[in-house]
DNA sequence: TCACGGTAGTGAACGCCGTTTACTCACGAA
DNA sequence: TTCGTGAGTAAACGGCGTTCACTACCGTGA
């Protein structure tokens, strides 16, 4: 579906995988920049129903048909946007992470968690597209590596490299190999050959990051979901709660979130946005 | 949008609002509980986009604009379907209730747990229709007492009255009013007036309440839309940690759910469908 | 210099979709 | 028996994803 391998002029400046791009591939990769871009644009504006081929092209002085020449389907260009949001999510983790001083794990854990939250409410749809319940047609189908399931893993590992971090150099209480349930222990183990591969990690490393994991995600869906609005106005204070009960759990200490409107590294914590 | 009233025929033998029904009436009734089945049927078997107005119709044997006599909209069926589908889940978790004994409430709230992640994996489809990412148009026109709304607010009351019950008769730790955020403890104070009025509860009670409920649905929707799918095959294991987790929170004993193909209690614990 | 092959893009068409409109027809009450 | 009302239909509108045939155009190789 993507276009075939085309012969790559001036191949002599190529220099180990760097071939320069042809004058085409450049105009190229431009416009598929722009579809996604403008497709993102709608999605923020309008709404993930606005978002389609005719409404897209008609906003880029095109017409729908000649889409297919970047994406096979709605879908495919849909998935494509998924990876730029994933790409975008994962830029802002990072500048979040950056905002902390290098060795203050505190501070890091708390910061990763606090930009994750204040990104999704600062990207409600696009959160929604991530993290919302798959559709059908966007998730089944897995072709090849996906651009969009590699930029997933790679915001995966942006959370697990930083717990990993954190173990390593204060390694907090885990459940010992034979304390976890038989079930569990054998997927963990799964998961750390096939994802983690070559790490000599105790398994309950894994299982307290999978608890860690679900508990943010599950709280910030909840939230940006507006699952929690029939008590709540605003869940922050139940959110910074919950990182009270987590931090212990990760032998931390917590601190509250700086003011958004005082000095000091908080507030946005940086957004990754392209536009 | 909904009809508006006719003469209702045979009044005196109507005690106290329970009308005698036309038989125009039963007979619209009828239609419309044979609508809200179809269009289920359609979601669960074909996934949510397939459920269209013509699909509909179609199914039933007839045309498309036939089922503006019955609903105003496309939206507004869905709203109807969603009211449907949670009253089934509410029927589920009592049916699931009562499968424990009276008064042993440490399997009276396992049981709520299981039931309803039990329910969730089972009804994958209809589980998204009501906890996923909102459609746009499907929650903000909120119109009178919505059917939907108000069937999601008995739905929630069942988890309420059941932690209330469970405190009532045997309290658990809960943080004093002036321990608790500020931020958070003026919402609180606003949910127990709105939500449940006249009842004379610490706020902790209802903080400690809306962090189970966190906790529990986060999972429950982490798992459903495969949002763990990238570590765990079978995120079961996953789920009963976090209620061993939970239980001593509430001052509950755990105790580990029956094989599903043993004796006793487990199992399916009722299904509530009317299919 | 020129012809050619591949690429970007168009317009028309197909079969879906939600929704509106004008209409028919049968039932039930007066 | 008449007549209003409610259920249902056919046709149409505009929008959707997708396909197909077609046309420009650009960079290359002879």
């Amino acid at each position: 579906m993507a276009a075939g391998r085309r012969r790559e002029p001036r191949e002599q400046d190529a220099r180990r995988g760097v071939p320069v791009k042809s004058r085409r591939d450049r105009l190229r990769e431009a416009t598929v920049r722009e579809i996604t871009q403008t497709a993102r644009r709608i999605l923020v504006e309008e709404g993930p129903e606005a978002v389609t081929l005719r409404a897209i092209a008609r906003e880029m002085g095109m017409t729908a048909p000649a889409l297919y020449r970047y994406f096979g389907s709605h879908h495919e260009l849909l998935r494509h946007v998924v990876g730029d949001v994933f790409a975008d999510l994962t830029a802002a983790l990072k500048a979040g992470l950056h905002a902390v001083p290098e060795g203050d794990m505190d501070g890091q854990f708390l910061a990763a968690a606090r930009t994750f939250r204040q990104w999704a409410f600062a990207h409600r749809r696009e959160y929604a597209l991530l993290f919302g319940a798959p559709m059908p047609g966007l998730t089944d189908h897995r072709e090849q590596a996906d651009f969009a399931e590699e930029n997933a893993r790679r915001f995966g590992l942006t959370f697990l490299t930083l717990f990993l971090e954190l173990w390593s150099k204060c390694p907090f209480e885990v459940p010992a190999d034979e304390d976890i349930d038989p079930g569990l222990r054998e997927q963990l183990r799964r998961y750390r050959e096939l994802g983690l591969e070559g790490a000599d990690l105790p398994l309950g490393v894994i299982q307290v990051f999978l608890q860690c994991w679900v508990r943010l995600q599950g709280a910030v869906s909840l939230e940006v979901f507006g699952h929690l609005d029939f008590a709540l106005d605003d869940p922050e204070p139940m959110f910074e709660l919950m990182l009270t009960e987590l931090a212990p759990v990760l032998g931390l200490e917590y601190s509250p979130p700086a003011p958004p409107a005082g000095g000091g590294t908080g507030d946005g914590a940086g957004d990754g946005e392209t536009r």
